[in-house]
RNA sequence: GGGCUGCUAGCUCAAUGGCAGAGCUGCGGACUUUUAAUCCGUAGGUUCAGGGUUCGAGUCCCUGGCGGCCCA
């Protein structure tokens, strides 16, 4: 009874404290945290009460762990090489005995290099305070004598340290793996934990360093269009949607940039491309992302066939950027090879050999629904023979597609961008390029006349207004650029995510560096 | 959207419906050549949340939350 009335009163106190304090949070919730967070928090207290900065502005080094290395990589066991210098690190591995303690500091590109404390050097003091104050995570800094241990290894005998930032959390056990939903939600520390999650970041770098290098090379003209767009078009997907207070109209997060590198191409830049980000409101599992990186490149007087050339060759000079060869090498160990002229067939010539029947653009829609029966794929009766045969190609043929394929002209119901094709009626002069089971990019020779392109889009914009929400909106302003006159072309697009999933095997949430994940 | 499955200590995981545990991490101690150091001692829990069944629930049932896998 006492008990429960203490209880209220301390209830009541810690309402009115919280009150008071919720501007400046940290210091009353203590009594709640992990013990191990409480004696971190403890020690970086007791750094600022003996005059000594917890974090301090900086650290004076001399030279980086990597060059230590380099410099003294062939320093024969235990022997001082007579160089002092100053380095710093994150703490991941820690070793104290008596009088001599060991650590691994570890720098920003995974490069380590052990510091030893010892008695004798770094003095009694200094030894008790790094085995007092120093934790698996702090940042140090140490100054000494770059030797080598009895052991062969690569040391700095301190004859000084410094904290250069303590650590608050403690680091997972590094030698058992984060569950994989905590590498994604905290993947700084994935990265501090695990050199292939810092390596996977690195190999993006080089992918990306790559694709531009090489349209550089090609004269291709890097530029960045709007990502806040008025009308949502040039691909079909569902669009985020934002609000303009300034204009007090929606806009909508754009899904692709294709229109507005078209209009480049009208203005005369001849040879164009982006890489950047593009949204769409649509499912996320492990080989969807509502933000994902995309490349799109479009050149005059091109056509979707030099498109496929340019496509295989960007693929395998970033191929050549990771391995030095065409063949790339799989986290399991196996190897994918992306070397030489990649396969070509028809999207209605694959289908037909999967479906082990004839069909074609012309076969009729029921024909089409009966085979779908007989083969288990089960459709939407609103859709039209195009859309229902690139269904079955994707239920049947797809997943089949493992060595980088080329699956040329689609149906034109399904491809409103792209121009009709020079010999067969109703299809389209459109490619998708199928690597691994998925689809990892996409060609078209543009439709670049305005009436047709009018018609196409008026289509389009009745299928909006009855209710698809895929469906692409009527951009006037770029029939307008078209109007003016758009020289033939052609343009591909291929997702940078999906070809770091080609040329390094991971999951779509590995290639992405923060996925995002719902709320915690 | 459907099916299956997971959520337990800071991390990775155990625990026939019957005392909630281990390894690493942490803390205290020993150790001047360690390499996932070793040795001695020790602490650490709202078992995702809420409800139900039961003498008794981490375990069985229901609802919800957050993941994963498979299918559409």
């Amino acid at each position: 009874m006492l008990l429960s009335r203490l209880d209220v009163i301390r209830g009541i106190l810690v309402e009115g404290l919280c009150a008071a304090v919720k501007d400046q949070p940290a210091v009353d919730q203590e009594l709640d945290l992990p013990e191990q967070m409480k004696i971190r928090r403890e020690k970086r207290a007791r750094l600022l009460d003996e005059g000594k900065q917890p974090y301090p502005v900086g650290f004076e080094r001399s030279a980086t762990i990597a060059e230590i290395r380099a410099r003294y990589g062939e320093l024969p066991t235990d022997t001082a090489s007579g160089e002092q210098a100053a380095v710093a690190g994150r703490v991941i591995f820690i070793r104290n005995t008596g009088k001599l303690a060991f650590a691994t500091l570890r720098a920003g590109d995974g490069t380590e290099l052990q510091a030893m404390l010892s008695l004798d050097k770094v003095g009694a003091e200094a030894l008790e305070d790094w085995k007092r104050l120093v934790d698996l995570g702090d940042h140090v800094g140490v100054r000494g004598e770059v030797i080598t241990s009895r052991r062969g290894e690569l040391s700095i005998l301190a004859d000084a340290w410094q904290m250069t930032a303590k650590a608050l959390r403690p680091l997972p056990v590094a030698h058992k793996p984060m569950g994989e939903e905590a590498r994604v939600r905290q993947r700084y520390v994935d990265l501090v934990v695990r050199p292939q999650a810092r390596e996977t970041v690195r190999t993006r770098a080089t992918v990306v360093r790559s694709l531009r290098n090489s349209l550089h090379d090609l004269d291709y003209l890097e530029v960045e269009t709007p990502m806040l767009q008025l009308l949502h078009g040039g691909a079909a997907a569902r669009p985020f949607v934002t609000h303009s207070n300034a204009l007090d109209t929606d806009l909508y997060l754009r899904i692709a940039p294709e229109l507005f590198l078209k209009r480049c191409v009208v203005g005369g830049i001849e040879r164009v491309f982006e890489i950047n980000r593009n949204f769409r409101n649509e499912g996320i599992d492990s080989s969807h992302s509502p933000e994902f990186a995309m490349l799109e490149a479009y050149q005059a007087y091109a056509d979707y066939n030099d498109m496929a050339d340019l496509t295989r060759q960007l693929v395998q000079d970033a191929a050549v950027a990771l391995t030095g060869t065409h063949v790339v090498r799989y986290a399991d160990g196996s190897e994918f090879d992306l070397g030489g002229q990649w396969r070509r067939v028809t999207l209605y010539g694959v289908l037909s050999e999967a479906l082990g029947s004839d069909v074609t653009v012309e076969t009729p829609h029921a024909r089409l629904v009966e085979l779908a029966a007989k083969h288990d794929v089960s459709v939407d009766p609103k859709w039209g023979p195009g859309k229902l045969a690139e269904e079955l190609f994707e239920a049947l043929v797809v997943p089949g597609l493992v060595a980088p394929t080329f699956v040329f002209d689609y149906p034109e119901e399904t491809s409103p961008l792209t121009r009709a094709h020079r010999v067969t009626p109703r299809l389209t002069e459109k490619w998708d390029l199928y690597v691994q089971g998925f689809e990892l990019g996409t060609a078209y020779s543009e439709l670049v006349d305005p009436v047709v392109q009018r018609e196409r889009l008026v289509a389009q914009s009745l299928l909006a207004a009855k209710g698809d929400p895929d469906a692409m909106q009527l951009d006037e302003d770029y029939l307008r650029a078209m109007e003016y006159g758009m020289p033939p072309m052609g343009g591909m697009g291929m997702g940078i995510d999906r070809l770091l999933m080609a040329l390094t095997g991971l999951g779509i949430r590995e290639t992405i560096l923060f996925p995002l994940v719902r709320p915690e």
